[in-house]
RNA sequence: GGGCUCUUAGCUCAGCUGGUUCAGAGCACCUGCCUUACAAGCAGGGGGUCGUUGGUUCGAAUCCAACAGGGCCCACCA
């Protein structure tokens, strides 16, 4: 034979892809079938293939490929994101490292400087989906950054500012001081951090008296404008309309009450830095106080900071801490943990700022999104316990911050034409703004280079969330067919990591800009760590490298490796064994296939073994199918993998294919020939949005013949009703050939010698199965008896009795010994289940069904018992 | 602090609206086998009082409560 034994996934892989894409089999057009469509979530253009994309991109190419073999018209639309704020880092720390800096090429030489990266890392990451084999269309490829791209999240834009939902605000923001952006609050993660709650002493102003505040930013006492005590604090009512002194910069500031204090924490006083605190800047806005904010853009202290002036603010608390414990303010200095706000991207200290930036509103595009998943169910979150999740963040949701103090994304369309806050307008193109810009200022006169447009650009997350409609143009031309046939798209498949960032939002572009869901199901899946439970991730070098899993497993091995521990919502605690053994199991099909590949086909009539043995797995394949559905239907991919891993292996290669083996160097009658390849065609039908490298490549040698018959484009099997009287059958001769096995194992008798075997056959199973048993349990002579025959091991199945006559081998007492064991067994169980029948509250109030139930399994449990009895008095 | 969720074999998990086909699966483990598709294999086997305690019920892994211990999300207490 020329067929390798082991199977390479290397070999394979490569041609099979290149195949599909030869004869366009990924790629769609709105035509007269129903429209399955997924839109990838889009990865970072620059980014490189991680364990988690591998997980859900897997998941996708399974739904899609499934649905294109169940004559859909399949969709997988791929792309990649601009991703602002981590490609811009990308690209600054590359100039960086040349000596260059952002500021001092400008704006426009960036930009090239990042289109640049962009080309040379962009797309690297679609490649290597193309290695797990994933069947998107390529033609479809799309970039948040494309024109078109661009020029619909610019309409929408100004759309939403004309309806008034975008506005600019001069707020407390979240600011990174190391990208030097402002982030949304969605970007911003809580840690705990080890620090000090620091008790400082502030002199009263006309008097020797003191009043300690306590806090955890002692730097920031530069910019403090107030103290501020709870006015039912009786410890402080002195206090009211008292001055204080901020030690070091010796500012006098005011005494304020408000009911905003505990008084239980810390001293029950509070000092007030209204440009660095988002609560004390309400009360600051409450109690007119003055803002100082003390801070360079990256968080070092600005000219307030007096000697400390450029000094980082970890190292001007440390140093200041100093400063007043030497000069005597430093009370107390006890060690406290408290949260602190991170950057997402930068991982730096979030920096609570003041500025000007541009927000949507949300409270009436969530209403509709909110609605759309917990009352009309539109939209169905699987698995469901993300509905709660959902519903907290829509009900509590706060305007967007959507501008970024980035270059590398798309720039917010407002152009200003004149020194003060409000002179400025929005629009498309700055032509339109200029008429605009006419309009509003009264003057006719303005000049194109008069206006600036606004330096910033907009979140990367305010061009992802328009990503089902912008890649079908549904934007820009919101009749179009292709929109319209394939909008709203059919799965979304992320982690539930980006359940705010992007799928909420998602849904609210859907509504407010299609009136329709942009997707009908959100499968979300776990987030993938290792086997102690840690999140893979590149800094804790936990991850392991995909394409190098790729090329020692295969794809096919290691998608099924993921997929086989990936329940919906679960985390999914990866292991390398796990691809071991999905490429097992791709190892195991290629050498079914290579026992069906070498026989010798012959014309001859059809043992009745094999006959009864295909009837049976095509009863088999029903029952599996309608369970793969089911699996389906529900989204656990990973149990409809299961089902179809023992299915194959177990039914198909340890029972149907040894049950219709013929003898060593015989041929095989055609008949179960062709009925075997038709079932192994099925098995590779059901395998194929697994495995699709391994199914096609063993689809071509057995059933194509053309491009028009590969199994990319094949039908998915269809569920008929499954023969039970076969199946039921099939179960009981596999339990008699199974203990025959252990009698054999048991008694340390070779395969090789035939055995004899009785039947006491109470169940009336009759003599059809007998050629089963014969062939794989080695029986070279079934008789039906009326009597225990004499010097047998026996066991039983159900209430029939098996004996295996053994002259001279057969230990009386053991046999009674064992008899017995299944008697004592038998009569409890008897005894437990006449005690429930003979209970009169569980016979009037159990369901009837389960009455009857009970009353049958006394019934059989009396027979059982009847035939140990005869056994036993036989051996004695 | 609020909300959600989980705790079933060594590991990872199924067990839907309570009733012996519910005590399961895969992997791991143990014992035989290099049997002519496959040792990346074949055949056989052991293993859990379903976190703890109480309650509801004729009957609970399955419902309720409390407790213990995980996890996730949200939240401005310096």
């Amino acid at each position: 034979m020329d067929i390798p034994s082991k199977y390479d996934p290397q070999r394979v892989e490569k041609q099979w892809y290149s195949y599909w894409l030869e004869h366009g089999y990924f790629h769609s057009e709105p035509d007269g079938r129903e429209p399955y469509t997924i839109v990838i979530p889009p990865p970072n253009v620059t980014g490189v293939l991680h364990m988690g994309h591998m997980l859900n991109n897997t998941i996708q190419d399974v739904l899609v490929r499934r649905a294109r073999m169940m004559g859909k018209n399949a969709c997988w639309v791929p792309g990649t994101d601009h991703a602002s704020i981590a490609t811009e880092a990308k690209v600054v720390a590359k100039l960086r490292a040349e000596g260059i800096s952002k500021d001092s090429i400008g704006r426009e030489a960036f930009l090239e400087h990042a289109w640049d990266w962009t080309h040379n890392y962009g797309g690297v990451i679609l490649e290597q989906l193309k290695k797990l084999g994933c069947s998107c269309d390529w033609k479809r490829t799309k970039f948040t950054m494309d024109p078109d791209m661009e020029q619909s999240v610019i309409r929408v834009f100004v759309d939403l500012y004309e309806q008034g939902l975008i506005y600019r605000g001069y707020r407390m923001v979240n600011w990174d001081p190391e990208a030097q952006t402002t982030l949304s609050d969605e970007e911003v993660n809580y840690e705990e951090r080890q620090g000090f709650l620091y008790h400082i002493a502030y002199p009263v102003v006309g008097s020797d008296q003191k009043v300690v505040i306590a806090t955890t930013r002692p730097e920031t006492i530069l910019g403090d404008t107030a103290v501020c005590v709870h006015p039912d604090d009786e410890r402080y009512t002195h206090l009211h309309g008292k001055q204080v002194r901020v030690p070091i910069c010796d500012r006098v500031i005011p005494v304020i009450a408000d009911p905003y204090v505990s008084m239980e924490f810390g001293t029950g006083c509070l000092k007030v830095t209204p440009a660095h605190d988002e609560n004390d800047y309400v009360l600051g806005q409450k109690h007119g106080l003055e803002i100082i904010d003390i801070f360079n853009p990256d968080a070092s202290l600005n000219a307030y900071g007096l000697h400390y002036r450029g000094m980082d603010r970890f190292e001007a608390r440390r140093a200041m801490a100093a400063e007043l414990e030497e000069k005597g303010f430093l009370v107390k200095q006890e060690t406290y943990v408290n949260k602190v706000g991170t950057s997402e991207r930068t991982h730096a200290v979030i920096e609570p700022r003041l500025s000007d930036q541009w927000f949507l509103s949300m409270e009436e595009l969530a209403k509709p999104a909110l609605d759309a998943v917990l009352k009309s169910g539109e939209v169905k979150l699987v698995p469901s316990k993300f509905d709660n999740t959902y519903r907290h963040w829509m009900e509590n949701i706060r305007d967007w911050n959507i501008s970024r103090q980035l270059w590398w994304g798309q720039r917010i369309p407002a152009y200003y034409y004149g020194p003060g806050k409000e002179d400025y307008v929005v629009a498309e193109t700055a032509e339109a703004a200029l008429e605009k810009a006419r309009a509003r200022s009264g003057n006719p006169g303005l000049k194109a280079a008069q206006l600036r447009q606004d330096e910033d650009v907009l979140d990367t997350w305010f061009s992802s969330w328009l990503w089902p409609i912008s890649v079908f143009g549904g934007i820009l031309e919101p009749d179009n067919p292709e929109v319209n046939y394939y909008y709203p798209t059919s799965d979304l498949v992320t982690g539930p990591d980006i359940l705010f960032f992007w799928v909420a939002r998602m849904i609210m572009a859907g509504y407010a800009y299609r009136k329709q869901p942009p997707f009908h199901t959100v499968y979300l899946t776990g987030l993938v760590r290792d086997k102690q439970r840690r999140k893979m991730s590149k800094s804790l070098g936990n991850s392991p490298d995909a394409l190098q899993l790729i090329s020692d497993y295969g794809a096919d091995g290691v998608r099924v490796g993921l997929l086989l521990s990936a329940a919906a919502g679960n985390d999914l605690l990866f292991e390398e064994s796990l691809c071991q053994q999905g490429a097992n199991f791709a190892n195991k099909v290629w050498n079914a296939f290579r026992l069906v590949h070498g026989w010798k086909v012959a014309d001859a009539p059809q043992p009745e073994a094999a006959r009864l043995g295909i009837a049976w797995y095509r009863a088999r394949l029903g029952e599996a199918l309608l369970e793969i559905e089911d699996h389906f239907s529900k989204y656990r991919i990973s149990d409809a993998l299961m089902v179809i891993y023992k299915l194959v292996w177990d039914d198909f290669c340890s029972w149907l294919l040894e049950i219709v083996k013929p003898a060593y160097g015989q041929p095989i009658d055609r008949q179960t020939y062709d009925a075997v390849i038709a079932l192994f065609e099925d098995n590779l039908r059901l395998l194929h949005p697994f495995m699709p490298f391994l199914s096609e490549e063993v689809w071509q040698y057995i059933a194509a013949r053309s491009p028009q018959e590969a199994l990319v484009i094949a039908s998915w099997p269809r569920a008929g009703q499954p023969d039970a009287a076969l199946l039921t059958g099939f179960d009981f001769t596999r339990e008699v050939i199974s203990a025959v096995r252990t009698i054999r194992k048991d008694k340390n008798l070779p395969f090789k010698e035939a055995l004899a075997l009785r039947v006491l056959d109470e169940e009336q199973i009759g003599p059809g199965w007998d050629v089963l048993i014969a062939k794989l349990a080695n029986v070279s002579d079934i008789a039906r008896v009326e009597q225990a025959p004499e010097g047998a091991l026996s066991f039983r199945v159900k209430s029939n009795e098996y004996f295996v006559p053994l002259q001279g081998s057969v230990d009386v007492a053991a046999e009674i010994e064992k008899i017995r064991e299944e008697l004592n067994y038998t009569r409890g169980f008897l005894a437990s289940v006449q005690k429930k029948l003979s209970n009169d509250r569980f016979v009037s109030s159990a369901p009837e069904q389960v009455v009857a139930l009970e009353r049958k399994k006394a019934s059989d449990a009396e027979a059982k018992i009847e035939t140990l009895e005869k056994s036993l008095a036989n051996l004695r």
